[in-house]
DNA sequence: AAAATATTTTTTGTCGACAAGAAAAATACA
DNA sequence: TGTATTTTTCTTGTCGACAAAAAATATTTT
């Protein structure tokens, strides 16, 4: 799950029209890792002699991403990836919640079976992740476990959205959570556990205090790592 | 508002880094008042004599539009419009009604005065329409009214999935509100007028009231369409 | 020496061309 | 005559090149 991208310099051929598909997925993959700092300029020419392409279906992986968010056009400018926007932290955090109440609710009402059996594979990986404390895996595998469910609910509405709003949110975590730390992890594990427990019931309104509850968690969880950071950069400021 | 974009041919040299852009808004443009089919295959040798520019920029705009769902790309095969999705319009509804009171409600709240101007300029222009009997103008002014409060809400989370819904559901009513009809105008004209005044007052109970009152409204009309033209189909065909 | 201007270098947006796939047409075969 | 196979045509994905902006550098002017 975490395989080294180091060099893409592919002697091979690749098949065509796979080559924006290719550059795209490593970039998204990349920048949500944050292995690509954020603000970062993307020398377009860089790429071509990285992923061995032209320049073409470079600038096309490009636009998608900028569509998606992901990285930012300035025109006639350099590309950037898309900053972390902590002036709207609190809209995030708003409609992350939503997200997480409204696509539980769904997927309790609409999941089937072989739908429960992905997310417990899920699941699994997630407790894995924790046992061997895997920070990058934990952070990944939980975004896959909730878009898993929330694609279980059926609304391509709400689980587009909710993908971005978990994508954005993984940067986040990346951001703060280097180092582990074993209290929220098991809380997780155990939050997950009552989740899944309640959409294979179907019970929806048990879903929805769940997800709200596991939202209010993670919204916790990441406002806790900003304070402390502020408080580190007031040390060293003032 | 609705201007005419019958040839493109444009003799003059246009501005660099405008090609994209211009190509992207018209297209757009097209497909949202379906004066392109949806499911009619998308040429791009015509559409670089249509705008006599490169295929490059042409297949740039259509990236940017496939990743907004406008329209689809079949690999190595051509892209067509999006077509419109039948199968999902109760998980459509469902998202545009919470999008409806969720972006309704924040504006209630975050609003400031110079949107409430400019929430009643668009209200107004809705009014004109509306006397004028121009279908083709209600439905987009009616798009852009919802736009501008959902953007008072300041969410940009969702008013980005707000507008995507928006726009999805202003080519339903184009496909069947193509004859005029004085009832329903009148009651969204009242819908709007009380919608505007819970934002202005911030009374947020009053706004999520309203909002989903109005969105059903909406469904409602949708459906009764469908119904109705699935006794047109059944008629002909059995 | 600092500011303003000119020049060079770098980078981006666009172009025309070509080759790989797919679709259509033509041919061979039963 | 209908089906299978080959050939041709058409469309898409990619390439290398070039020109317009912008950035960086050098030059001039005060």
């Amino acid at each position: 799950m975490a395989e080294i991208i180091a060099t893409e310099a592919t002697p091979a051929k690749r098949r065509r029209g796979q080559g924006v598909g290719t550059v795209y997925e490593i970039l998204k993959h990349e920048i949500l890792d944050l292995t690509i700092q954020p603000g970062s300029p993307i020398d377009e020419v860089k790429l071509t002699e990285r992923f061995s392409m032209s320049r073409t279906p470079i600038r096309e992986a490009l636009v998608k991403l900028a569509s998606e968010g992901l990285v930012v056009t300035l025109p006639n400018r350099s590309t950037v990836v898309a900053p972390i926007d902590f002036q709207n932290l609190a809209h995030f955090f708003d409609a992350l919640t939503l997200m997480y109440r409204v696509t539980t609710r769904l997927a309790a009402t609409n999941r089937t079976e072989a739908e429960i059996v992905r997310i417990r594979q899920l699941q699994k990986s997630y407790e894995d992740a924790v046992s061997e404390k895997n920070v990058s895996a934990m952070i990944e595998v939980n975004r896959d476990f909730h878009a898993e469910i929330a694609r279980a609910g059926k609304n391509r509405y709400y689980t587009d959205l909710f993908e971005r709003l978990l994508d954005e949110g993984r940067r986040l975590l990346r951001l703060y959570y280097s180092s582990f730390n074993d209290e929220l992890p098991q809380l997780y594990l155990d939050e997950h556990e009552e989740m899944v427990q309640a959409v294979a019931d179907r019970d929806v309104a048990a879903a929805d205090r769940i997800a709200q509850q596991h939202a209010q968690q993670i919204v916790r969880q990441i406002q806790a790592y900003i304070t402390e950071d502020r408080r580190l950069n007031a040390d060293i400021q003032l």
